[in-house]
RNA sequence: UGGGGGAUGGUCUAAUGGCAGGACGAGCGGCUCUGACCCGCUUAGUGAAGGUUCGAAUCCUUCUCCCCCAGCCA
């Protein structure tokens, strides 16, 4: 419950003095049902669970009487009171409510609007052993409240006619219930019975593992209440089942946190650039802008030296056509530094890789200009390596290998396509130095890479990846 | 096969008898010190068949397909 609190706080959300509970009217809920006890439209059925679900018929067949159902109102006065009292085992009484068992709706063959619980109520403690059903009370509370409307989802549809007759036959103060269709995302599932499931077999970490499609797991990922109300706004409401396209959420986050989210420079995967001409001991601090978007966000400063370290993707010993990047002879800029030109590569020598660049930079282009208007079509991200400070940075990608997993052909279980690639860990970062004091859940984009938030800086620097920028280079690759 | 709902581009959603539009995605191009952002263009739809009408996504008829309901859960 604190935590339901909370999630709707966060999204944007107060309901000032107007946090209701339907055990408060627990009391005028009795008096109710004892009203429709008194108009005989109530009685007590002593039938148990399995002779009352017999009795109910079927879909196609319809249902036959209790043979309490003819109790006499004084008697069932004085059964409920009994209810209330305690006298009674749970499970050996239930108050129903008299309509029709041959109704074509099921709903509507004498629902049970009342049952014996022995249990403790986490309001109302010891007080109550019987407890009124959904049926029942939603209608009566809505219509204790005065709310004009009730919302809720299509499988209410059929409980309608029973919302409203529960009403009429009181006399109450009548809401109208509106159902519409559920939420459903692509790329992951959103039932709580499908969720508890991820968490209890430990397919994630927890409610608020930054994979999970609820609140608690969106926000540690670094999802923007913002972002999330004007995703709601632009799905609109319908009656149509449907199931929106992830790509969208991901979108109005982007659009989010694109005017919101302070740039700085991170390399996840880093490789060593040494640049030859460069004095060994010098450092310099060159200008940085905090965000293209705002520019009330300001510049900051950034250490630059002879040793970096790149990205490894930005560099490539044999560049395809339309790579922009690093590549032996070709020059690029640094972003906010200088233009730099690879001369060598370093192999490793058992395993081949590239393991460190050579590279010589142009004074002439401090600041990422060049007078001489050459141009140069690749600019790169980069850290100062004596300067850099290390983090981890966890990557999350979608929780499932298919659009539905809802969906899995011959009634397979959900669970066999989830992504066994949706968490991959980055232990050795580098990220520059003013990130050192980062707090807690604030957003950055790293730039070239994503928008990434510190899920903790305690004894180490943390990011979760929140989302990746759009990528068309990635595109053209995999051609 | 009882009852209740629903069907508009790949996806979500407008159009309440009068030009089928928007957003996301995808594709192409432009811009660029982020292959980001931004900008331009393109793609692609009324479940089907009849009917009413000058005119139908919208009204009528028939059909098809999809979802929900037989808890003392919500």
């Amino acid at each position: 419950m604190e935590s339901i609190k909370s999630d709707v706080k966060w999204l944007g959300f107060d309901w000032d003095d107007r946090l209701y509970f339907a055990s408060d009217y627990f009391e005028q809920l009795y008096q109710y049902a004892v009203q429709l006890i008194k108009l005989g439209k109530a009685y007590v059925c002593s039938l148990n669970a399995d002779e009352i679900r017999e009795y109910r018929g079927t879909l196609t067949k319809p249902g036959k009487d209790s043979p309490y159902r003819n109790r006499s109102i004084k008697q069932n006065l004085d059964l409920f009171e009994n209810m209330r009292a305690g006298k009674f085992e749970d499970g050996t009484h239930v108050l129903r409510v008299k309509i029709d068992m041959a109704s074509p709706n099921v709903n509507m063959r004498d629902p049970i609007i009342y049952r014996i619980r022995h249990e403790k109520h986490h309001r109302t403690g010891d007080k109550w052993c019987i407890y009124p059903t959904y049926d029942f009370a939603h209608g009566l509370s809505d219509s204790i409240e005065r709310i004009t409307h009730s919302l809720c989802t299509l499988e209410f549809e059929d409980h309608r006619p029973l919302y409203d007759w529960i009403l009429d036959e009181l006399k109450a103060y009548h809401p109208q219930q509106i159902e519409f269709a559920r939420l459903n995302l692509s790329d992951t599932v959103m039932s709580k019975r499908k969720l508890l499931e991820l968490v209890e077999g430990g397919h994630v970490s927890g409610w608020d593992d930054p994979r999970m499609p609820t609140i608690a797991g969106l926000r540690r990922r670094g999802y923007t209440p913002k972002s999330i109300r004007n995703f709601c706004e632009r799905i609109g409401v319908a009656k149509a089942d449907s199931t929106v396209n992830i790509a969208l959420l991901e979108h109005c986050l982007r659009e989010d946190l694109n005017k919101k989210a302070p740039r700085v420079m991170a390399v996840l995967r880093p490789l060593k650039v040494i640049i030859e001409n460069y004095p060994e001991n010098k450092v310099e601090e060159l200008d940085a802008e905090n965000n293209p978007e705002d520019p009330e966000m300001g510049t900051r400063k950034i250490p630059f030296s002879r040793v970096l370290y790149v990205e490894q993707d930005d560099f490539r010993v044999d560049p395809p056509k339309k790579f922009f990047r690093l590549a032996p002879g070709r020059e690029i800029r640094l972003k906010h530094a200088y233009y730099i030109k690879c001369v060598e590569m370093i192999k490793d020598g058992k395993t081949g890789n590239v393991k460190e660049l050579r590279c010589t930079y142009d004074p002439e282009t401090k600041g990422g200009w060049s007078k001489d208007g050459r141009k140069v079509r690749g600019t790169l991200h980069w850290v100062s390596a004596d300067h850099s400070i290390e983090a981890e940075v966890r990557l999350y990608d979608h929780l499932f290998t298919k659009a539905n997993p809802e969906e899995e052909k011959d009634g397979a279980d959900f669970k066999t396509c989830l992504n066994p690639n949706s968490l991959e860990t980055l232990t050795s970062c580098k990220v520059e130095p003013g990130l050192k004091d980062a707090k807690s859940r604030s957003s950055y984009q790293f730039l070239r890479q994503g928008y990434f938030c510190v899920d903790s800086n305690e004894e180490k620097l943390i990011f979760n990846r929140t989302v990746s920028l759009r990528d068309t280079w990635a595109k053209i690759d995999k051609k």
